[in-house]
Parts: C-alpha cells; sequence; structure tokens
DNA sequence: TATGAATGAGTGTTCATTCAT
DNA sequence: GATGAATGAACACTCATTCAT
C-alpha cells in the first residue's frame, strides 16, 4: 500500500547497465538490440533513453565499467610487486584470468571497442591506455633498472604482449580450450623475456675477459709455441 | 530499362569483385551493403548475384583473392631465403608491406577472423593457416636446425608475431604514421629472437673454446707471471 | 515524420487485423504483402511487426478470428437442435452463409488447408477441426440414434460433405452466381441423407404399424368386401 | 565427328515439358522457378521463352498434356462400361489411381490450376469439363435410364463427388496414408449411390399402396369400431 | 521520469522476363 | 534458334530513435 521507496537513478542506471552488459557480451555489437535489454533491465526501451544517448554511448559506459573494476583491482596488488619478471607474470595472468572469469569479454574489447573510426583518442582509448600503463610502467621501470636492454622499444614490447595474448586466446580459449592464467603466463613471459632482457652481468662475464686475457697470454709466447696453440685449436 | 552492352563474364565478375574489395575494406562487413557494391561495380544488385551466391560468398571471394596474391607473392621468394631470423625478418617485412600497399587489409582481415562463429574450420581459416603456414615452417625449421630454442612453442610463438604485429600495426599505421616495414621488421626479429634463440648451450660455442685455449696457455706460463695475469685481470 | 496521435493498442490491432483480412482475402497468402495491408491499415510495415511477429502469425490471427466468430455463433444454436436431418441442414446453410457474407473466405480456407505441409497439427488444422466437430458430432449421433446407417464412415462422409460444399461453392458462387442457403442446403441434404440414412428396417417402422392395422381391419370385412378392395390396389 | 542430327522443335519441347512437370510437381506454382525447369531441361531460361509465352502458359501446358492423357486412357475403357454403378466405381477408382502413381497430381490441379482468378473460361477449366463430362454423361445416362432418381441434380451431385474425392485424398493420402483405390472406390459409390439412386419399385410399394387400403377400409367401418382402432393405435 | 507505439530507412535476397549477341 | 547476362521491382523483416502522453 504504502509505495515503495522510489528507486534512486543510480539504482535504475545500474540496473540498465546489467542488462546492457549481458547482452553486448552475448551478441555483437550490431546485433545486441537496445530491446532485448530493456527487457533484461525490466524496463522499457525509452526509459534507457533518459540515462543513455543513445547505443554507443551505452556500449562504452559498460566498457568503461569493466575497465574502472579490472584496473582497481589491478591497481594495489601490482603497488607491492617490483621485479619486472613477476610483474609481467603477474600482468599476464591477470589478463588471462579474464577469460577465465567470462571468455566473451576479450573478444568485445578487442572486436568491438577498436571497431569505432572515432577510437583513437576516444574514451575507450584513453581506458585501454590506463590499463596498458600497467604494461608501459614495468616496461621503463625495467629499462631504468636494468633488468630490460636499454634499447627495447616500449611500446612495440607492449603491442607484441597484448597481440600476441589477443591472439593466442583467440585460438585456444576461443576454441573452448581451457587454460591455467598462472602456467601460461610464466611461460610467455619466459619466452618473451628472455629476448627482452638485458644481458645479464654474469652472463657476458665468462667471455668478456677471456678474449683480452687470451691476447695477452698469447703476446707472451714465443711463436714457436704460438704455432703449436694454433694447431690444437683446429 | 535496357541491358548494359553486354561484356565477358570475366570482366564483370572483376569489376564486382573490385567494387566489394572496395567496399569490404571501407566498412566492417556487416555495414558494407550490396547496394553500395553495386553502385560501384555499375551494375544493379540482381546482377552481382548472378556472379556470386550471397554476400558472405562475394565477401570471402575478395579475401581469397587477396590470399591468393599473398601466397603467390611469397612462395618463390620464401623458397630461397634459409636463415631463421631472414626468413623472419622477410615475412614481417612482407606482413607490414601489406599495410603500405593498403593499410585497411589488415584491419579487414582481423575483424573476420574474430567474426563468425563459424570461422574454425572455415574457408577464411584454410586461407589464413596457408599464410601463417610460412611463419610455422620458419619455427619448426628452426628449431630442427637448432636456431631456435627446442622448447619453444611454436603456436604461441607465431600467436605473438601475428598478435604482435596486429597490435603494432594498429597503434602505429592505424593513427595515420608512416612505417618503412624493412626497418621495422629488423627490429621485431631482433626483439624477438633474442628471446627465441636456441639455448645457451649451442650459443655459447664460441667462446667455449676460448676456456680450452687459456687454460692451455695459463698452463705454460710461469707462477710468476700467472699471478700477475690474475692481478691484471681484476 | 511525427507519429501519428497514439491510439489504444487494441485499436490499432485492429485495424491491422481488419487490413489484413481485407488483403487476404483478395490475394494468395503468398501474393499478400505487408506494404499492402500497411497502407491499408494507415500505418507502416514497421508498426505491424509490434503487433505480429511476422505474416503467418498475422495470417493466423485473421483466420483464427474468423473461425472464433463462426464457431461463436454456431454454437449456441447447434445446441438446441437433434434431429440428425434438421442439425445437417442448420450446418450446411451456416456453411454457405459464409459465401454470401464474403464470397472469398472459403476460397482462403481451402487454400490454406492444401497450402503449407506443416497444416497438418498447426493452429489452422486446429481449427478447422473444432469448426468440423460440429459435423462430426451430428454424423457418430445419428449413427448412435440409428438415423444413420452403422457402417457409414463419418470420415468420409465428413469429407464428402465439406468437400462436395466446397467444389459447389467454387463453381457457383465463384462464377458470381448467387445462392440460398437454405434452400440449397436442404436439397444437398436431402441428396445425401437418403443415402446416409438408416437402413428399411429401422426406417420401415412408420408403416410397419399401418400393416398391423390393416391386417386387423381386413380381418374384420367379409371376404366379398376382401376380394374387391384386392382387386382395386393393383 | 558428324553433327548430330539436329534435334527438331517437338523434342526441345518434350524436354522442357518433362522437366517443367517434374519441377511444377515438386513445388507451388510460386515457388518453382524457370531458372530451375530449364537446368533440368538442359537448356538456359531465355530458350525456355522460345517454347512457351511465359511461365503460366507453360504451367498451363503441363497441365493439359496431363489431362490429355488421363483422358485419353479413360475414354475407350469407360466407352464400354454401361451400368452406371460400374462406371462411377470405374471413374472414382480411376480419379484415385492418380495419387497412386504421384500423390502430386490432384494437389497441383486443385491449388494451382484453380487459384488463378481467369480460371473459369480459361484453357484449364475447358480440360478440366472435359475429365469431369465423364461423370456428368454417367449421371444423366443414370437419370435417362431410371437408374438414377430423376430429381437427382446432375452438377451438385458431381460437385460433391469431386469435391469429396479431393477433401478425403488430402485428408488420406496426403496424410501419408495409403489407399487402395478400387476397395475405397467400391465404398465411396456405396455410400453415395444408395442415396443417389431413384426408389427402387419394390422399396416404395410396400407402404405406397397402404395408405389407400387403409382409408377405404377405415372408410367402411363403423364410427365405433374406428373409435376403437384410434384407440389402439397410440 | 517513464512509457511504448510509431517511425522509416535499411537489409539481403529472389526471379520472371528481356534482348544483344 | 539458342544464349545467358542484365534487369529492376518486389519481398519480409529489423531496429535505433523519437515524442505525445
Amino acid at each position: 500500500m504504502t509505495a515503495l521507496p522510489k528507486r534512486r537513478k543510480s539504482v535504475r542506471r545500474a540496473e540498465i547497465l546489467a542488462a546492457a552488459r549481458e547482452v553486448f557480451l552475448a551478441r555483437p555489437y550490431e546485433q545486441a538490440s537496445i530491446t532485448e535489454i530493456a527487457e533484461r533491465a525490466g524496463c522499457v526501451v525509452g526509459t534507457i533513453y533518459g540515462y543513455f544517448e543513445n547505443k554507443r554511448e551505452l556500449f562504452d559506459a559498460v566498457v568503461t565499467e569493466f575497465y574502472d573494476g579490472l584496473i582497481a583491482d589491478i591497481e594495489p596488488r601490482f603497488a607491492v610487486i617490483e621485479g619486472t619478471a613477476d610483474r609481467l607474470r603477474f600482468l599476464v595472468a591477470r589478463h588471462l584470468q579474464i577469460t577465465v572469469d567470462d571468455p566473451s569479454w576479450l573478444k568485445v574489447l578487442d572486436r568491438e571497442a577498436r571497431g569505432a573510426e572515432s577510437y583513437f583518442g576516444g574514451k575507450l582509448h584513453q581506458l585501454n591506455r590506463r590499463y596498458a600503463q600497467f604494461v608501459m610502467r614495468t616496461l621503463s621501470d625495467g629499462i631504468a633498472r636494468g633488468e630490460l636492454r636499454a634499447d627495447l622499444d616500449p611500446q612495440m614490447a607492449r603491442d607484441f604482449l597484448f597481440g600476441g595474448l589477443e591472439h593466442w586466446v583467440r585460438n585456444t580459449v576461443g576454441r573452448g580450450r581451457r587454460n591455467d592464467p598462472t602456467a601460461v603466463a610464466r611461460e610467455m613471459v619466459r619466452m618473451l623475456l628472455d629476448g627482452w632482457a638485458a644481458a645479464p652481468a654474469e652472463r657476458a662475464a665468462p667471455w668478456q675477459g677471456l678474449e683480452a686475457r687470451i691476447a695477452k697470454l698469447e703476446g707472451r709466447l714465443k711463436p714457436a709455441a704460438r704455432a703449436r696453440e694454433t694447431e690444437a685449436s683446429k
């Protein structure tokens, strides 16, 4: 009899957003219909336009919400990891975890988010940059600390990291295969890091001094002895 | 009212194909319209259906034509390159060349790979596999010859190569920046190859011999001299 | 540009239904176009799809409406008629009355029954069965009461009744000739009933009693009178 | 090497006709396509228009061919049957035989042939009339010979015969049930003929005279006796 | 603020028919 | 006479968006 407490705008908005997320995860943008979103949100189409300008803005809001959650989840945990390899393993595993939580998210992000011509400089691009910053920071820090080669191009490295993840997910998870984020992350980072790592002091040490020592030694030897040495080294 | 002057079937087909290529390069599949293709081809929609069963088949024909040309171009040149690094540099540079010829191609290819669920096992997937075979062969050969680590996962490596290329292209060319395929390819391959390279055991060979030479040399020297050497090497 | 003034949903629905009835009565299903229905309903095609899922459902709704009205009209009047002949005359006359109200109805009904292979078991088939039940009940009751031959096949009888009506209507009304349902029904039922009627044994009852009365009477008369009677009856 | 003997026009025409028959039997008129007919006939669409004005004319030719064959088959056999019942049984059985030979024919004839508004007076109507003449002749002859009631309306009887057959076939054969033309024909004709038959002399006789006799008798009786009779008849 | 009926331009696809070769 | 490429109007159906209530 007494009216239910009036729903605040934010509640309604959240309902619509939740419904939109469901639908956008289930269908490609073009095929996702406002009508279906309204149905799931328990309101009518017109109502949605009271909260969002149009379909695209609603989609952007859904993606924003996702990125915000993702970044909020990563931030504090990332902050306490120091080593370059550890950080990369964490970030890669966290990225792969997305596909475990809902395999559709990466599809949506890759396919739809970057589809629009207006992507660069847009809202979604900013969000993606914020997310990618974790990797960029890891790489710059790694270079600064000497854990990564000084001549590594961080942009390029980032592209190969995310691009590789995208393709691997598409070919693996996209085909219905399971994956263990932690184990896969370890393997990926190992593969990449061996190439991106700065030549460690100890790795080069064994032979860096040798040439010099040999030269010195050999210089001292008699011509005869030297001749014999040359013979033996064949 | 009256039909255009008759043309040879193959000519008309080529015109439609060319028009379709233009349109499919300009818009995502869903947004590309048969009507627009017909307009650009200078015929009516009905005519197109005399040459292609439906929109999807037309799209497939466009992509097939592209892949066929690409593969035909690569095949003979790839066949005469032997070294793993050389092969990779060639393949990466050739891939980047696509974006120079028409920056939209890779967008189309990637978009559609992500598109229809029927992708895997389909026509386009086959073509993509044929193309990717150049990389896969390079990787297997590299492993067989000991130029790449025996425990390298070729699928994963391929995913990171193509995925990385895709992202890099999107972020670079996609933003209207120019690129020099050869130079970029060199940098990319260097970055990846240092990590994919064969394990230290084989790679160390050049300096493993040095140890022996040093030992021999040092064994011959007087203890006094040896003491002095040790001092100097600090 | 601007929407027509809002109407109550049921009103619009009725308008569309009425327009659809007109069109479906005028053209075979395949040739009836949604566009034309929309025009007659005074709305755009899209509006129709707000009320009906698709063309078929709209058609079914039109036919359903018709059958519902027909059955509702027949039911109470049929309920109070007992004799088999009376019932049949009523049902046949009512059926013919349809053609007087709108000569196209029977064409539509027959056409569609012959149409989709999915007819049997479908919605329309159910409706047709409900309607045909009046005849089937009449026939079974008639057999049960001994007014119809025990070996009459009710299905076959029903087929000949409705089939005959269909052909007769097609050849008579279909050619623009008028008909008086009541008179024609009487003639039809007479034609059929003489054949479907119960066997002579039961039918003879009315005059079987006469024999007895005659025998009694004659038995009282003088032989002379009786002789003369016999003579005269030749 | 030597050219095959040129096909005469009639051969080509027959091929097209045969192909058209196949297609029109397989699909409703609207869905039967000239292209498919051309394919089955081993020629191209254009060729067909060299032999037939348009699709409708081709359809009519197919139906004509069918009716011609049917009539030619019936004519000589019908000519030697005299009795009304025998003739009807023959005609009904022959009609049902059509469904055994190819169950689609009656569907085609009923659905398509009479669909066109231009049916009456048209070619197909003429053919149907010729076919129906066998029944009409049987009925008139039957009346003339006294085998059928003088007041039987032959048109109406014919409609019920063919209409009944059509419905019965639709409900029986159309549902995939088998039928034995001869047996079914016997049952149908029995059902109809008992009703259409003229009242045989002996059937009416028993009571036709009785009334008269009773009247006479009763007229002679004394009022007292008559009173008693009335009492008893209750 | 919420509603939801109406809009109308849009989609891919079909096919009988024509006519230049 | 045969060809078959081209036509072009027609089709059912969709859906983001608007706006009077």
